[in-house]
RNA sequence: GCCCGGAUGGUGGAAUGGUAGACACGAAGGACUUAAAAUCCUUUGGCUUUACGGCUGUGCGGGUUCAAGUCCCGCUUCGGGUACCA
């Protein structure tokens, strides 16, 4: 019987389906193990060879954890709602629904040729009601908390305006927008619309005139993770700042805990730094400088308190409010001048263009510590979004001071001894103060900690945390998102109730904004509640449906909440999650915080939503190319390009094998190319070849589904381990699927030959059974260590040894059949159902390695001099070292690379090496 | 600029400080076949030698060690992330 990998992968497809093989449930008497996968987006392109990548990977961890005794929870779903479907139905009037769908069905399609273990009882789609009314309700809960710094929690609004009652401000510590102060009297005094106004301030979902990423291409506004370089993430379109009335969640207040965190969970060092860079905690100084002749404090914020002394200058934000109580009227005109041109650039000139500008205010500060007057001037290199839009300047110790300070000829102080400032300032955070009254004679680290007391003391200042984390706008002008479950009376945004829940998200004719410019959502037809308040025109980012979703593999039927609090005591978390390092800084940073909230309201049990995370690394496109001569229809083959005048050009690597072009399929392959001509070296055309992204446009896109065909899925899985470590991005290419595809059929081969099925039940031989379990160690470890590319080649050495002893024994056999189960799960059942079995071999236990079987009696101990390997004497494994010495000694060879000389020192390492020293 | 990864044959890649190149592709030779495919066997880092063998070899330069692809220091270079963050 051949390998007919066709009929046996759609055999057990069925079969897995009839049986619900894959359904779980929960199940107290085993313990639990949740494998994740970043749900995919969707896309109208379908799924390339990279995307099951990551995919095989946990498919492999979940079906070995399975083998091991845990009830398993591994599903899957879609990341529905986004951009390109709104962008296509823009384009076609096709409503984003009907696409989205089509795509769905498409990706579950080539999803289920590869034979995952997926639960898809259990599937979830960001953009259906029942699981959208669960954003919804998050989204009303962080409207109705905000943060209470003292608790590092979330607590109730009513619990905040309680004490606004009896206490005012005093005493409160919360995450808000502004700092407001106001005595329990006034806060009774303030008119209802007053108070919900000052409520907004602290919710955690809020509304506030923000400065905000405004794409105006894709007619949005977009958060700091999904621009990069000045363009959206998202089709790379320009994007402004620009201040709007936006709805935003308050991530910055969980930035102590999002950084804590991190150190609790099992994820590489390299994604930790990458959130930790993007949480940015920085521990400084907050100080007030007084403004000479007014009452005008200028707060500003340093890491480098102890450099007090050489402050020459001081630098505001353009955008900042003082900006503009600062300015004399000497400086009036040319102030505006400079605030003027710097709104023009935008944040890619500003970043493209380092230039330095700026403009004197007219007003000086008077340093606090040293009394002395400098100067107040304006310029864009100053954030106005970072600590408090305000510098002290000293440019002998930082860099961006010193530039403005050579430009606008200003003092240079050094302040560390024996520092050259002549051409470059000094930013290294090392050395003996100068120059520096009280604080002369310390170390830098001294003297921060000195200069922090010291103004503690005199109440100049305080130590202040500032963090880079910023919170995140949740407005999108834009049709294929959640709605808003919130309406406006008098203005004032208001939750609806929780029955009302979900709010569906409307149809509407056209996906544009209306011609007043407000989003498509103004388009619906009453978009009112039944009191007739006008709902919410925006919808969420992208970022809300994926940032609760693995709660909702939980229990995703359920009706009355997110997920029952039985079911997320028993799921707890998700224990291994797999997907790209490109949502280190987006979706993963949302979904901790989002946890961490539902956390606080004891929702749920975790405060990580994902013990362990792997990246797997990208699958990047591997391109072939084809040499055209000049004005000709010929094509050479790549080593005799040279000798032409040649057009370098993409050929479709679908019709690409090893690098040799099919030269039929290429001239059936474009109209154009029907009549080519080929000047061929070996009777073949070779063609060259480069690592590119995948893409379309370069031709080097490979469908996994064409694989499958090809090879079938088995091979395809264990071909896309065996390319190399899972973290590690490469090049697609299929130059070894037909090894991983031998492999397969030469397994097959120990079962059956031609019609004969060779199993028997002789009993195995020590050699077999050490091979057996030299493997099963082999692959337990690997699968435990995420090393799946030298696993399959682990199997592969097993059956090739296996091959040579023509071992068909069923003792050997089927062991290793249940250990390559996780990795080609369609070949295993076939083979495990041949060996007379009737049940699925997910079911069966893992085998375990019995080291008995694996002593060995002798060992080949390579003999070295100097380091240097010359032979190697097979002795007994147990020899004791000095046995191992004599005898290393005693040998002919030994005698005859000594020399006669006498070695200085002989090394043995019983079981691994003898290094005899001359 | 800063942070994090890499760099090993023609190619993808193996290697708890202990025989570098496992496994696989490709290539070469052979068997089977009318032929091809499939399958099977042999060889395959480089230089050198009739051969045994020898020399050399993990981006570069140093160092630690009996022993370094692996550890340390200094570079080169290629990826990725991030940035007027005070």
């Amino acid at each position: 019987m051949e390998y007919n990998f066709g009929q046996i992968e759609q055999k057990w497809h069925s079969f897995w389906k009839n049986n619900n093989t894959y359904k779980t449930d929960i199940d107290k008497n085993k313990p639990k193990f949740y494998v994740l996968d970043m749900f995919p987006y969707p896309s109208g392109a379908g799924l390339h060879v990279g995307h099951p990548l990551g995919y095989i990977a946990s498919d492999i961890y979940s079906r070995y954890k399975r083998l091991k005794g845990f009830n398993v929870l591994h599903p899957m779903g879609y990341d529905a709602y986004g951009l390109p479907a709104e962008q296509y139905a823009i384009q076609t009037g096709q409503h984003p629904e009907i696409t989205t769908k089509k795509n769905i069905a498409r990706y579950r399609e080539q999803l289920d040729k590869i034979g995952f273990s997926y639960d898809w009882s259990r599937e979830i789609r960001t953009c259906e009601p029942d699981f959208y009314k669960w954003t919804q309700w998050a989204f009303i809960q962080m409207f109705n908390y905000y943060f209470n710094i003292k608790n590092q929690k979330a607590e109730t609004i009513t619990s905040l305006v309680d004490w606004f009652k009896t206490k005012g401000t005093d005493g409160i510590k919360a995450s808000v927008t502004e700092e407001l102060n106001f005595t329990a009297q006034e806060w009774n005094d303030k008119s209802e619309r007053e108070q919900q106004e000052i409520l907004l301030n602290y919710r955690i979902a809020y509304l506030a005139d923000l400065k905000v990423n405004w794409c105006a291409d894709l007619g949005t506004v977009l958060a700091n993770d999904e621009v990069s370089e000045g363009l959206s993430v998202r089709g790379g379109h320009p994007v402004e700042q620009k201040v709007m009335r936006q709805w935003s969640l308050r991530v910055s207040a969980y930035a102590q805990r999002l950084l804590d965190g991190l150190g609790t969970v099992d994820w590489t060092d390299s994604l930790k730094e990458t959130q930790k860079n993007w949480i940015g905690r920085s521990e400084g100084a907050e100080m007030t400088f007084r403004i000479k002749g007014k009452e005008l404090p200028i707060e500003v914020f340093t890491t480098r308190a102890d450099t007090i002394y050489g402050v020459s200058f001081m630098v505001l934000a353009p955008e900042s409010d003082i900006v503009k109580q600062l300015t004399t009227t000497e400086q009036e005109a040319e102030v505006a001048n400079y605030i003027a041109a710097t709104k023009k650039r935008t944040e890619r000139e500003r970043q493209a263009d380092r230039r330095v500008t700026g403009v004197f205010s007219g007003s000086y500060a008077i340093n606090p510590v040293s009394g002395n007057e400098i100067p107040v001037w304006i310029s864009d290199y100053v954030l106005a979004g970072y600590g408090t839009g305000a510098i002290m300047a000293v440019p002998a110790h930082d860099s961006r001071d010193y530039a403005f300070a050579k430009h606008f000829d200003l003092p240079i102080i050094p302040l560390i001894e024996g520092c050259d400032v002549s051409k470059d300032s000094f930013d290294a955070k090392e050395g003996v103060l100068i120059n520096s009254g009280f604080l002369n004679g310390l170390t830098v680290k001294e003297a921060i900690a000195k200069t922090k007391e010291y103004i503690t003391e005199k109440e100049i200042g305080n130590v202040k945390v500032n963090f880079r984390l910023r919170d995140a706008i949740f407005s999108r002008q834009r049709y294929w998102g959640e709605p808003f479950p919130l309406y406006y009376k008098e203005g004032l945004p208001y939750m609806l109730d929780e029955s009302k829940l979900p709010l569906e998200l409307p149809s509407i004719d056209k996906f544009l904004p209306t011609e007043k410019g407000e989003p498509p959502l103004a388009r619906a037809d009453n978009w009112k509640t039944d009191e007739g308040y006008p709902i919410e025109f925006c919808t969420m980012p992208g970022f809300a449906g994926s940032s609760a979703y693995y709660l909702r593999y939980m229990d995703p039927k359920n009706e009355n909440a997110l997920v029952s609090l039985e079911a997320n005591d028993y799921w707890r978390n998700v224990d291994l999650y797999i997907g790209g390092t490109e949502h280190a800084t987006g979706h993963l940073v949302y979904s901790r915080f989002w946890n961490k909230f539902l956390f606080d309201l004891g929702i749920i049990c975790e405060d990580e939503p994902f013990k362990k995370l792997v990246n797997q690394g990208m699958i990047q496109g591997r391109s072939n190319f084809i040499y055209r001569i000049k004005n000709s229809n010929t094509f050479v083959s790549l080593n005799l390009k040279d000798q032409y005048e040649t057009t370098t050009l993409h050929v479709d690597v679908n019709i690409v094998s090893n690098d040799i072009l099919d030269t039929d399929a290429f001239k059936n392959w474009l109209p154009e190319y029907k009549n080519a001509e080929f000047i061929l070296e070996d009777g073949k055309y070779i063609c060259g070849w480069a690592v590119e992204k995948m893409s379309k446009s370069m031709y080097n896109v490979v469908n996994p589904d064409v694989i499958v065909e090809k090879y079938g899925a088995d091979t395809l899985r264990l071909y896309e381990m065996f390319l190399g470590p899972l973290e590690q991005s490469k090049p697609w290419d299929t130059n070894g699927i037909d090894g991983v595809h031998r492999f397969l059929k030469r397994l097959w081969s120990l079962f059956y030959k031609e019609e004969n099925f060779l199993i028997n039940d002789e009993k195995a031989s020590a050699e077999e059974l050490k091979i057996l379990h030299k493997t099963i160690k082999k692959i337990t470890f690997d699968i435990e260590n995420f090393s799946f590319n030298t696993s399959v080649s682990a199997f592969m050495i097993c059956v090739n040894e296996l091959f040579a002893l023509k071992c068909n024994k069923k003792e050997i056999l089927e062991p290793l059949v249940i250990l390559l189960a996780p990795f080609a799960p369609h070949i295993a059942e076939e083979l495990y159902q041949a060996l007379g079995n009737t049940e699925t071999v997910c079911d069966e236990s893992f085998p375990i390695c019995n080291e008995d079987f694996l002593k060995e009696s002798a060992f080949n101990y390579p003999i070295s001099f100097n380091g240097k390997v010359r032979f190697t004497l097979e002795l007994p494994a147990d020899m004791s070292k000095e046995e191992v010495e004599k005898v290393a000694l005693a040998n002919d060879q030994t005698a005859k690379h000594l020399e006669g000389k006498t070695p200085k020192k002989i090394i043995v390492v019983p079981g691994k090496i003898v290094n005899i020293v001359l």
